[in-house]
DNA sequence: TAGATTGTTAATCGATTAACAATC
DNA sequence: TAGATTGTTAATCGATTAACAATC
């Protein structure tokens, strides 16, 4: 029945993580109804543009009613795939990766954070946010056992050139990069999703500039 | 002379840090000149994109060689602002606090990181990363000596609510937002960049079961 | 000069907004 | 039923790509 045709574009997906909080506050708030128009005013967003990204997907709301904030909300955990449980892991336990591993829920996006692989033997062994921390060479073993899918890269560049074709000898498939090491351009059939965190500071440098104008 | 007319797109802008990067790479392997045709294989970009977008802000180029490495990139640092020094405080010496501070490096950006902020008394009169931490009460006194101009928000969302209005009162007008309070619908005149981690962990899910079609 | 490569205009493509008929 | 609001098509807008004349 899903067999959807037209592939979705990313713009379109790229705002499903904020719709998605911001119906979860919604329903927090014990709100079950929104119209689109009001969703808009909420988001500064257009009425407009909000129909048209749910629609990529499936009637979702009804005619003279608006959406369900329930509903609606269910239904873009479904398209994002946050409903399911992948088995993640993470690399680097530095300050970055203690930062990640106690300050991201995996479970509310999709993810099982499974274990945190270190080179430094002061940290091997001890635990993060629930979480155990192996040395990097288990990474192997480890993966044979359990399969996680994907990977939190919170290591400093200079390692991820060694360590990225490991993972995908491991049958990892998913990065999470919070390192330059520009792992799409160097492999085929994964997903990378980069976080970097400089170029965003770059990009309000310029904007303060224009502020100033 | 520099009075440029058209507003440039974010979509460029957001471009340029990536250039900068490849370009400080190249700078520093003892690369001088590069052809659009040659960065644009190196960035898996359209010779025409690169050169559409560098030609915003003006020639940069030289009909039938290329572009100059370094020039170009000291073009890019002063369209970015990054050469520049902005006076920056962060909120927030948590786990995340704590890996921006000593993983970021600011002065690149064209920030100065002044000080840290926090609530909790046992990290305030402590260092991080060479920055002395304070608590969160003296940010008024210490914005009216050293008037920084921006602000890396580290801290949990529901303080980001008391908070930011005491930082617009500061003169405060940048914010580097990892929290997923919406400052720019709050606002106006002001510059926010928001770094949503979890959110660019949703999109993986999604490209994630994507991949696995 | 000939070859290479830019700067720039024109063509294409995609994404957003507007409009309105369908319908709850 | 009348009013409201969606789903969806058409119009607009913006961004990317292609093409080529200018020129180093």
């Amino acid at each position: 029945m899903n067999s959807e045709k037209k592939p979705v574009s990313l713009a379109v997906i790229r705002r499903l993580p904020r719709y998605y909080r911001y119906l979860a506050d919604l329903e927090r708030a014990g709100t079950t109804k929104i119209s689109s128009k009001e969703l808009a005013a909420l988001m500064d967003l257009t009425a407009s543009q909000i129909r048209q990204d749910l629609n990529y997907f499936g009637g979702f709301g009804q005619q003279g009613y608006g959406y369900n904030v329930s509903g609606l909300k269910t239904e873009i955990a479904s398209i994002l795939g946050i409903n399911q449980s992948r088995g993640m892991i993470q690399l680097g336990a530095g300050n970055l990766g203690r930062a990640i591993a106690s300050h991201i829920d995996f479970a509310t996006s999709g993810f099982d954070l499974l274990a945190i692989f270190e080179v430094d033997p002061k940290l091997v062994g001890s635990h993060l946010g629930g979480h155990q921390i192996l040395h990097v060479d288990e990474i192997e073993a480890f993966c044979r056992q359990q399969h996680p899918i994907a990977v939190s890269l919170c290591i400093p560049e200079e390692a991820a050139e060694d360590l990225v074709p490991r993972l995908i000898a491991c049958g990892i498939k998913s990065f999470l990069n919070f390192t330059h090491y520009d792992i799409g351009i160097h492999y085929d059939n994964i997903s990378v999703e980069n976080v970097y965190i400089g170029d965003s500071l770059m990009t309000l440098a310029y904007k303060t500039a224009a502020l100033e104008q």
